[in-house]
DNA sequence: TTGCTTGTTGGACGATTGTATAACAAATGC
DNA sequence: GCATTTGTTATACAATCGTCCAACAAGCAA
């Protein structure tokens, strides 16, 4: 008589991949509190010990999951920005637009970002991948301003004031849906970027 | 012989704000993780059970911090406010510009924002706390932009970018300090101020 | 089939959590 | 000076936390 298997194995990678998103899922329906070793075990369905000995311990894993969430927003706006065409202009609107709408627009981001901002005051470690992927985005967002046609004085602080803008319209966005809507987040950080270009003619 | 009193008794009230007092400093040392009862009662030298006997948890502990440091941070905000005089570009320009200089950009506000924030996709109250304060918030800047001359039409609009892009300009500024200045943030916060008045003229 | 590698389990362990409660004592009125 | 009130302490309690490790078994090689 053959009983059927107790567990199944994976391959290092794609356990590691589900107890990052086992992570994710914790964090947006539990909050940081909730998001314990235990429960996001039993989230991912395999046994608690796991996780330890995947990850150092819970900040790790939440770190990771932060790491691959940012990897996945850059994902979507790198298919907004293509999607947009070639006119510098356009892709830089694309790029902004896209920030307010799903699936970068999401309760499950927005707690996964708070998780980690957590960390970043009292980890040195944290504090520096966060500083890290942050300058990407940033960079990101100068260099589209210079296709536009921004002087490269200037591109360093538009950069900074866009990135600003745009985070607190997607943090007020997520924390109260109701107050205002994504097409009204886009058409306020589409007008300042209006504004940035136009400086410069 | 008397001995010497073990402990002091105070006003409720009294007792109250300084246990408040007490959870800001354990969530800008220990980060949100770190703030439990007896961390809480440790600081603020009294016994753990007091905590519970003030306030139902931790959770309405925060919340009360939360509600008690916008206040400060409102008050600050008036008293630079007044300071600028009567002019009212130079008031809301003294609005903006003193966001990002202390006691307002200051890592133990940080703290208290971000725990606060981590409650609020889990419990409800917490959430329409946080929406009526920021709404608050957003009243305040629609009501500066009035007197500045924006038409009511586009006052809701235009607060809901300012107050956008100051929370962005003061988050990041808080959580990196080293990327870019006060004097910068203030700079280019007060470049969308200016756009968004002369667009009405 | 047999044996080996190693991903995985499941529980033990001490530390820490939040909550509840009885005993205590400081302040106040009489 | 004495009794009352109540703010405060100290502890007990169950639950949960992160960490650890020996035993187990799935999958692969021979």
């Amino acid at each position: 008589m053959t009983s059927k298997p107790a567990f199944r194995r994976s391959e290092p990678d794609v356990r590691r991949q589900s107890l990052i998103e086992a992570c994710g899922r914790v964090l947006a329906r539990e909050g940081a509190s909730g998001a314990s070793v235990r429960m996001i075990a039993l989230e991912a369905g395999v046994s608690p010990g796991l996780v330890s000995h995947y990850f150092a311990g819970v900040d790790a894993l939440v770190a990771a999951t932060y790491a691959q969430v940012g990897a996945r927003v850059s994902a979507a706006l790198d298919t907004a920005v293509e999607a947009a065409g070639s006119d510098p202009r356009a892709r830089l609107e694309a790029f902004v637009t896209a920030s307010f709408m799903p699936p970068i627009a999401d309760p499950e981001l927005l707690a996964t970002w708070i998780a980690f901002w957590s960390l970043v005051t009292a980890r040195a470690d944290i504090a520096r991948q966060h500083d890290a992927q942050y300058a990407d985005f940033r960079a990101r967002l100068a260099a589209m301003l210079g296709e536009c046609g921004v002087p490269a004085a200037r591109q360093r602080i538009a950069a900074i004031g866009l990135a600003a803008l745009v985070d607190g319209l997607w943090l007020e966005l997520c924390l109260s849906p109701g107050c205002f809507t994504p097409t009204e987040a886009s058409a306020i950080a589409l007008a300042q970027l209006g504004a940035v270009i136009s400086t410069n003619r």
